[in-house]
DNA sequence: GTCAATTCACATGAAAGAGACCACGGTCTAGTG
DNA sequence: CTAGACCGTGGTCTCTTTCATGTGAATTGACGA
């Protein structure tokens, strides 16, 4: 676009008839009034969660279920009911939520227990302090007056994952050691088996309760998707069939509702930038491929150099010899990169982990074959489209500076 | 031909080191009245 | 006298390296038919 032409863009872009009366709706965080075919879930909460209004500890609850099946929604929803009765009753209620997957949030014991500090309006530093300080900071905080906090900790398996399960333990036995304030925590899994490697102490006290969400299937995501469509767009901007289609893709892998939302806004996104005034069936297929692509383009774009450069080995590789690469061939490409690029390359045991983190997210494709006489090793193919690949070639050698 | 032993090329684990980041307390320094 | 600059110490956290151990089928070579 020239960049004379570009205010007659905007003009136009701003003049144009719009597909979306309220993005937002749309959109991952969003919270609507009411939570499609999640009643018997909200019900059960509610239930668990009441004593809170009368200044009484409920008891802990684990939510299970796949991504996309409306935990994250359904607890927000509840939460936010009770704070309005509590704020209308005065009942001292606060309610704390936390993602622990965020990466330099949430995802080690320090930080877990720094901003929840943070988040009821005490200063913490990021890094310094003794953990056990941070602790009492916190204790300090929560105990200075009469309350009941909900702790609601999201994507709980990464804690465990990461680190010891001695957060967990800690927390769960908080209420030991505070006087006036009490500490309810609500955990959320996508894993129903990790409560199995769980210190008994600790599962036996987190999963006091438990709610399951199963996955819906595609009439559930259906009217899922109708009743969020309903609000977000004008009426007739969307062609027959095309929140039947969205469903159908999200139904396909494990009923996951987020992702039919996400597909359904992106298409929209295609046919307003298109400047179309309906959402048609193609638009759909386009936009799946566009949040693929995207994902992946930028899960590469924003990797340390270390992983850029074993990526690009890859492609390289495959590119010469069409058959699954193995780890040793990796690793002589990588470290002839290393040295034109002026990187100080890493040893074969790293690679080797890292090669395990990118088949993780989900970049390449690893299976571990032994090969007989030949050793173990591990067989690397690419996870992407050709088209992709190729883009992502492209990027890399731009971001890797090789001409 | 059969079968157990061997062997390869890494995978996978555990532990420890390096280096970045940060708080805190003590000491020094220069500016102020 | 005091605010601010400047150490040194001690803490967390991530990324790596080092050292050790594990693994599973192709290969080998002894053995018997």
């Amino acid at each position: 676009m020239a960049q004379r032409g570009l205010a007659a863009y905007f003009e136009q872009y701003v003049s144009n008839y719009s597909t979306f009366l309220n993005k937002k709706a749309l959109q991952t965080n969003f919270v609507p009034d009411q939570i499609v075919h999640r009643d018997d879930q909200i019900e059960q909460l509610g239930k668990i969660l009441a004593p809170t209004l009368k200044k009484e500890k409920p008891s802990n609850v684990l939510l299970y279920g796949k991504t996309g099946t409306g935990k994250t929604v359904t607890i927000k929803h509840v939460t936010n009911q009770l704070l309005s009765v509590a704020e209308k009753s005065k009942a001292p209620l606060k309610v704390l939520y936390l993602n622990c997957k965020l990466k330099k949030i949430a995802d080690t014991e320090y930080r877990l227990i720094a901003q929840l500090a943070r988040d009821l309006n005490k200063a913490v530093p990021a890094t310094g302090l003794p953990t056990d300080e941070v602790y009492k900071i916190f204790h300090s905080v929560i105990d200075e007056r009469e309350q009941i906090i909900l702790l609601i900790l999201d994507e709980i398996d990464h804690l465990i994952k990461r680190a010891e399960d001695e957060i967990l333990y800690n927390l769960t036995r908080i209420n030991e050691e505070l006087k006036q304030a009490q500490v309810a925590i609500i955990g959320i899994s996508n894993d129903a088996k990790f409560l199995d490697n769980l210190d008994p102490r600790v599962r036996s006290s987190l999963s006091e309760e438990g709610i399951v969400f199963p996955p819906y299937n595609a009439l559930q995501i259906k009217d899922i998707l109708a009743y969020r469509a309903g609000m977000a767009f004008r009426e007739n901007s969307l062609e027959a069939g095309v929140i039947e289609k969205c469903a159908a893709y999200a139904a396909r892998d494990h009923g996951d509702a987020r992702r039919a939302i996400e597909l359904l806004r992106v298409a929209a996104e295609i046919a307003e930038r298109n400047g179309t005034t309906a959402v048609s069936l193609e638009h759909i297929d386009e936009a799946e491929e566009k949040i693929e692509r995207d994902y992946i383009i930028e899960i590469v774009a924003t990797q340390p150099k270390q992983y850029q450069c074993i990526t690009y080995a890859i492609i390289k590789l495959l590119h010469a010899t069409k058959e699954p690469v193995l780890t040793g061939e990796v690793y002589d490409i990588y470290r002839q990169l290393c040295n034109r690029v002026g990187l100080r390359p890493l040893t074969q045991r790293r690679i080797s982990d890292i090669l395990a983190e990118l088949d993780m997210l989900g970049i390449i494709q690893g299976r571990v074959v032994s090969k007989g006489r030949h050793g173990r090793t591990r067989e690397i193919s690419l996870a992407t489209q050709q088209e992709v690949t190729n883009k992502i070639k492209q990027m890399l050698e731009e971001e890797l500076d090789l001409t």
